[in-house]
DNA sequence: ACAAAGCATATTGTCAGAAAATTATATATA
DNA sequence: TATATATAATTTTCTGACAATATGCTTTGT
């Protein structure tokens, strides 16, 4: 029945699994999928018209990148989000972003901050008539664009897995951020790369992660995992 | 033939495909597969007198890793390691450590901190007559128990899966070191650690592993992915 | 009415083999 | 000889069926 209209996601250049891997995360971003629901392969696999086995294959490669947990003879569930998890992914995030910037500073043209500079403007020109949402991606592409500037395939792989991540946590919890100080630290965050000073550079992107973060949590949580600034960034 | 010899692996509590993953690792680690090679899942699956599906589940869960590259209709090859990803995998390694020695210093127990020392001590006592591998092995010792000690498990994920080929970087291209030296440098990590500073321990962190790299190339490679020490720490 | 035991159902884990794709080998042609 | 074409062999990919395990429900005994 259902089975026709779900075809149409396989534009399969390569295999199968490799489409049900995308799937899977995009109905995760959707909501569709929930964190802590269970997902049943047989269901799936009949869902889309196909047979067990690729179904399988997507979920086991899901668990390697740590989006999924597979309990033995239980079966796959999405990995759920505790509060601990904000933290680390906060945490980890800070220096991750902060190797990037430090190598941004060194391997960043002069047209490519010419370019991340023109895109502030717009983004802080259309600020007032804009939805938070369009601000949290032009946001996220400011921070896409500074790790594909430092030219570091593992960091950005890691990146990624924690964009991911990133993006359930604000999925799930929403986020009214204050638009006008989430503008700004942007602004510093470019300068920084324009001056070309690596160390500032990292301490500044420290410092702003460390800002969502504490955004984050004095909004939602009431207990927190925070140990004190020291614990991200100097001084 | 080899059937029933290989059986032996699957000591099998959960189930097949969950060893396999383990032995797969080990064999790259032994040498036994070397980066670039190919996987032949019937051939490897007829090895083990088991059926192929849970050595493809196996290999889809390391393609998720990161370890094994699966190329469409062509299958899978463990991953080679290029001299750039020796860079890569250093810088990363320095930021991630580094995080995990500043939680370190406020999260590690006194009794923690004396056992790292008394650890060291004896180190340092069999330094003369102990081989190059023992010292490795110490060395790796230390560096598990700051990230054990860091309590931050995203930061621990990230770190094993780095740890896994560095170790792969150890095993192909050897490594003399002057055994001094090396000893000295893991003392001021814990010096840093017992002094509680976080930012003086990360910083020390960052430099120990900078250090291991120059050492790697400086023995090892010609040309170098390096962009000089600001880099990779401050100052 | 409640708890334990047993049965039924659903789901995962494994298997053997067909279909599709790739690679290697051999044959034919210029 | 060299190049292209056809054929064979290998390997991946997928399927459908079955066994092993866990879950939920009913029955039974007290």
């Amino acid at each position: 029945m259902s089975e026709s209209i779900n075809k149409q996601f396989f534009m399969d250049k390569q295999n199968f699994s490799h489409d049900i891997v995308a799937l899977i995360k995009q109905q995760i971003l959707n909501g569709e999928l929930s964190p802590g629901d269970r997902i049943v392969e047989t269901r799936l696999a009949r869902e889309l018209g196909i047979s067990q086995t690729p179904v399988r294959e997507a979920i086991r490669h899901l668990s390697g990148e740590g989006i999924i947990t597979i309990v033995p003879n239980k079966g796959p569930i999405v990995k759920a989000l505790e509060k601990r998890d904000v933290f680390e992914i906060y945490s980890l995030r800070a220096v991750i972003e902060g190797l990037a910037m430090r190598m941004a500073t060194q391997l960043a043209s002069d047209q490519d901050i010419a370019e991340l500079e023109a895109f502030y403007d717009e983004m802080r020109a259309k600020l007032h008539d804009d939805t938070v949402d369009s601000l949290l991606a032009d946001s996220l592409h400011i921070h896409q664009t500074i790790m594909r500037l430092s030219n570091h395939s593992k960091l950005m792989k890691t990146y990624e897995s924690i964009s991911f991540q990133i993006s359930m946590v604000n999925r799930i919890l929403g986020k009214e951020s204050t638009k006008q100080k989430e503008v700004d630290q942007h602004l510093e965050l470019i300068e920084a790369l324009a001056a070309r000073d690596p160390d500032q550079a990292e301490k500044t992107m420290r410092r702003h992660i460390y800002r969502s973060y504490r955004e984050f949590i004095d909004m939602k949580e009431e207990d927190r995992w925070e140990y004190g600034e020291h614990l991200w960034f100097e001084k």
